[in-house]
RNA sequence: GGGAGAUUAGCUCAGCUGGUUCAGAGCACCUGCCUUACAAGCAGGGGGUCACUGGUUCGAACCCAGUAUCUCCCACCA
């Protein structure tokens, strides 16, 4: 049977992922065994996969299968995330290429709309997922906003508003124009932004106004002129002498000509702009502040989609960028415009929709974060959460202990309705129900807990018409933090199996950019709710980004489309290749030619397979190759430790670069060769057996990287008979054995002859074909005679002996102590050669004169550990013996 | 403005407590090979003042100080 010469990713994939969901081996219940849980950062329910999700989901894949082989009770838990603002803006858009506003709608036809939408692209990036190979436990698959998840939000806001650290109240917050909703401080991006400073002219009270006459006005400095018309004072430094003529003064905002008055206060810096500063306290944070101090009126001229409304007398309709433009324009006719510089800046925008952030005043629902902050803080610092790199403990105590309140209401439709009940005038119900708001609105009430049940009725039937729910929505994130414990019903049943054996989790992959978002929180909310961290590890994964340095972003069209790299490269190509070149908590630079090299290896791979699968094999035949078993066995178990340790570090890219070398260099450059039958001779059935061992082993340790080419190879006829559930995904992870170090170094010895005689083929231009003599004077403890099959094969030697004298006539070289020679009879360059050899000694007295150096001084002989110095000693002793013996074979090639 | 981290080969990165012949790996590059597993390959090879300047030390890529450049996080200066 031919097999095709390549690896073949279509063909296999799919099939085999199939089979792995049809014999449930992804799926995880409760049992005896150690249990080791991921649950899955929620993507986006509407989103395509990305290179982010491509990196992070393929990290907890490779955690998630070596922890199954490992025989560990694996659970990944997959979900997606109903994300409330960015979802609720995509169906408005596409609603309004419908023609349909968000605002002609009920909310109920509305969430009809938005779950259509989710019904038609959910769940779409879990089936890209599954192309990836994502070894997820799909019946186990959560929706942020599924009623269980929903109620457990409910419940979560209630009990917070029962301990008091969920009030409500008017505060400065940022306002998305786009999305028309309040956002919590976290979700605002800001960006060094070119603008311009206005310098305006504002015109004093009982002057005469002329724009040449300074005594007439006073100029401000602005980035914002359209919000002059929302300006409630003119503030001045009261230590500021330049203005000691204007304090008492009224003057008028230009435009509209309001009268305001020109306050005092030390907050004005007197070096920025021109020492006067317009108070707008409904569009500024500061401004605001000053304006609580001072008393000033609150002239809020901004619709909630950031158009100008009528306080703002002129301009009304406008969109506030375009106001800015005609308020200029306009202030410049009137000779209100001094100058304008230009200015840098740094602008707030709306992480989700992207749109410059306004500070408004509003009522919102806030979350205390102060008490919850503490304990999730410790959790960290003592250890008991490992933030991987641990770089982030720094940043991460910096955002904790300067935490603020958590804006958590949103006015959106689009997530868990907030609970909060409005009956007239009276101070809002926290209930989960109606019902239960109606018997709150009673209970808490002297007069109506009074009543007669009778009374009692009629008032709940009065008063249902007129209760009314908060319109608002929570913070998505505010169901994203309960998350861990969610996905197990932890709320709707705090004790039942799954969370009790499932929770914590163990480890947690996600990007540095929601530490505070999402990790922190849920930090906070599994001590809150479970008394525990949600999780032991935190692995922080790097931003992907293209060759350039640049974020990977669809709106720069650098961003490869992932699902088309799998296709062109295979999944374990590409999976290879995004670990290639992801250092842990580093940014990654992605180019695509990672999978290729990814794909080439799991060619390799392949290849490597269809030699061993060609081999006929001769029980008769003598096993010649133990010393080559022996040393693969001893290398694997020394490669195997180097890899565990890189794991434990969560060094994925070194370890799969471990995997990488043992699988590319020991087991096919030398292992393969050293045993290799010549063409069409057949194998010893030990040599046979032993390699068909190691492969097996291989495709173990390579299968979390390269899970669909390994179980392919897995079920291949040659490794025998296999039952229906044994499969590499499921299959014991290897474990090390004991080194024989001796071997190892040996081998290292043989390994430089072989390469020196073909280097010396190389230069000499002699074939690979040809066979060659070659001759050694052992000079070390190395058992020449054990390798001579080895180094026959590999460097094609037709004539190995040991001889005691230098051999002339012959090109040398050194490995460890030993002298080799390859006599050449007519084709030794001698010029060259010496040359060769005088280097190498010239090199040579110059470390033997570095090691002296050292051991001369007598400071070092002193200070230095004892076992440092030995070394030197050795150096030296090393150094003086290979200078001699080539110098001796220098004077060899001296003719006669 | 405050904080954190980084700077090692053309590229992406290792380099642990300062001490072996310690300056490494992979890719890329160069040379020669279509050698019956693999040209998505084989064999061999050339690349680095470890950002810079000082200091500590017998000894520094590694520790300390300063400088430069970059990245990220945080922050209400109009």
């Amino acid at each position: 049977m031919s097999i095709s010469k390549t690896y073949n990713p279509r063909a296999t994939e799919n099939q085999w992922y199939s089979y792995w969901m049809e014999k449930k081996f992804f799926r995880s219940v409760p049992d005896d065994r150690e249990p080791y849980t991921i649950v899955i950062p929620p993507p986006n329910v509407t989103g395509v996969l990305h290179m982010g999700h491509m990196l992070n989901n393929t990290i907890q894949d490779v955690l998630i299968r070596r922890a199954r082989m490992q025989g560990k009770n694996a659970c990944w838990v997959p979900g997606t995330d109903h994300a409330s603002i960015a979802t609720e803006a995509k169906v408005v858009a596409m609603l309004k290429e419908q023609g349909i506003e968000k605002k002609d709608l009920s909310r109920e036809q509305f969430l009809s709309y938005a779950y259509e939408w989710k019904d038609k692209y959910g769940g779409i990036i879990l089936k890209q997922l599954e192309k990836l190979g994502a070894s997820c436990d799909w019946d186990r698959t959560r929706f942020t906003m599924e009623e269980n998840l929903s109620e457990a939000v409910i419940d979560t806001f209630i009990h917070l508003y029962k301990k008091g650290w969920i009030y409500r109240g008017v505060r400065m917050v940022n306002w998305d124009p786009k999305g028309k909703t309040a956002v919590s401080d976290e979700e605002v991006i800001r960006k060094e932004v070119n603008q311009k400073l206005y310098y305006i002219r504002y015109h004093i009270a009982g002057t005469k106004f002329d724009s040449s006459r300074k005594e007439t006005f006073l100029t401000i400095a602005t980035t914002r002129p359209e919000t002059i018309m929302a300006d409630s004072a003119i503030c001045i430094n009261p230590n500021d002498e330049r203005f000691a003529h204007l304090k008492g003064k009224q003057v008028f905002v230009p435009l509209i000509n309001r009268e305001i008055p020109v306050i005092e206060d030390e907050y004005v810096d007197m070096e920025f702009g021109t020492g006067c500063l317009k108070v707008t306290p409904a569009h500024d944070l500061n401004d605001y502040a000053l304006g609580v101090k001072h008393n000033l009126q609150v002239i809020d001229i901004l619709n909630n989609d950031g158009t100008l409304n009528e306080l703002s007398v002129i301009l009304v309709g406008e969109d506030r960028f375009a106001a800015r433009k005609k308020v200029v324009q306009m202030l410049e006719a009137e000779g209100h415009l001094e100058n304008v510089e230009d200015y840098k800046s740094q602008i707030g925008f709306s992480e989700r929709t992207d749109a410059v952030i306004e500070p408004k005043l509003s009522l919102q629902w806030f979350c205390k974060m102060d008490e919850m902050a503490k304990p999730a803080l410790d959790y960290v610092l003592n250890g008991e959460v490992n933030l991987i790199p641990e770089k982030f403990k720094n940043t991460y105590r910096h955002w904790m202990e300067n935490v603020k309140d958590w804006c958590i209401s949103r006015q959106l439709w689009w997530g868990q309705q907030i609970p909060a009940w409005y009956f007239q005038h009276e101070a809002p119900v926290i209930a989960k129900t109606k019902e239960e708001a109606l018997e709150e609105l009673i209970n808490r009430d002297e007069v109506r807990s009074k009543m007669s049940d009778d009374e009692k009725a009629g008032f709940r039937k009065q008063a249902s018409e007129f209760i009314k729910q908060d319109e608002d929505v929570v913070d998505t994130w505010f169901s994203s933090w309960l998350w861990p414990i969610s996905v197990f019903d932890g709320f709707k049943d705090p004790e039942n199996e799954d969370i009790n054996y499932y929770y914590p989790t163990n480890d947690l992959v996600t990007a540095p950019e929601i530490l505070f978002f999402w990790v922190a929180r849920m930090i906070m909310a599994g001590h809150e709710f479970r008394g525990e961290a949600p999780f032991k590890n935190v692995y922080l994964t790097g931003i992907v980004r293209d060759k350039t340095g640049r974020k990977m972003s669809k709106s720069l069209g650098n961003s490869p489309d992932p699902i088309e790299l799998i296709e062109k490269y295979g999944a374990d190509g590409v999976r290879v290749g995004m670990l290639l070149c992801s250092p842990a908590g580093n940014d990654l630079m992605f180019d695509e030619s990672y999978c290729e090299q990814g794909r080439n290896f799991a060619n390799k791979i392949w290849n490597a397979f269809r030699l061993v699968n060609g081999w006929e094999v001769d029980e008769n035949l003598e096993n010649k190759n133990q010393q080559a078993i022996d040393w693969f066995e001893s290398n694997f178990s020394n490669a195997l430790i180097v890899i565990e340790e890189n794991y434990k570090q969560y060094r994925l890219s070194e370890a799969l670069m471990g995997i990488y070398k043992l699988v590319w260099d020991d087991f096919c450059a030398w292992y393969l060769e050293m045993i290799k039958p010549g063409y069409q001779l057949p194998i010893d059935g030990k040599t046979y057996r032993a390699t068909l061992d190691f492969f097996e082993r291989i495709l173990k340790l390579l299968h979390p990287f390269m899970p669909f080419l390994t179980e392919e190879l897995w079920h291949e006829e040659v490794f025998g008979e296999r039952d229906e559930m044994d499969c590499c995904i499921v299959a014991e992870y290897p474990v090390a054995s004991t080194v024989n170090s001796k071997l190892l170094k040996d081998v290292e010895i043989v390994q430089q002859v072989i390469s020196e005689v073909r280097n010396i083929r190389n230069t000499k231009q002699i074939s690979p074909k040809e066979s060659l003599p070659l001759f050694v004077k052992v000079n070390s403890d190395l058992n020449y005679e054990q390798y001579i099959n080895i180094i026959s094969k590999m460097a094609n030697i037709s004539d190995f002996k040991l001889v005691t004298e230098p051999v002339s006539g012959a090109a040398k070289f050194m490995a460890g102590k030993d002298e080799l020679f390859v006599p050449l009879a007519d084709n030794i360059d001698v010029d060259a050669e010496k040359d060769r050899i005088a280097k190498e000694i010239e090199y040579l007295n110059g470390f033997l004169k570095s090691v002296e150096a050292k051991l001369s001084n007598e400071r070092f002989v002193q200070n230095a550990k004892a076992e440092i110095v030995d070394i030197e000693r050795r150096k030296k002793e090393d150094a003086l013996s290979k200078i001699k013996i080539l110098e001796k074979s220098l004077q060899d090639w001296k003719p006669d």
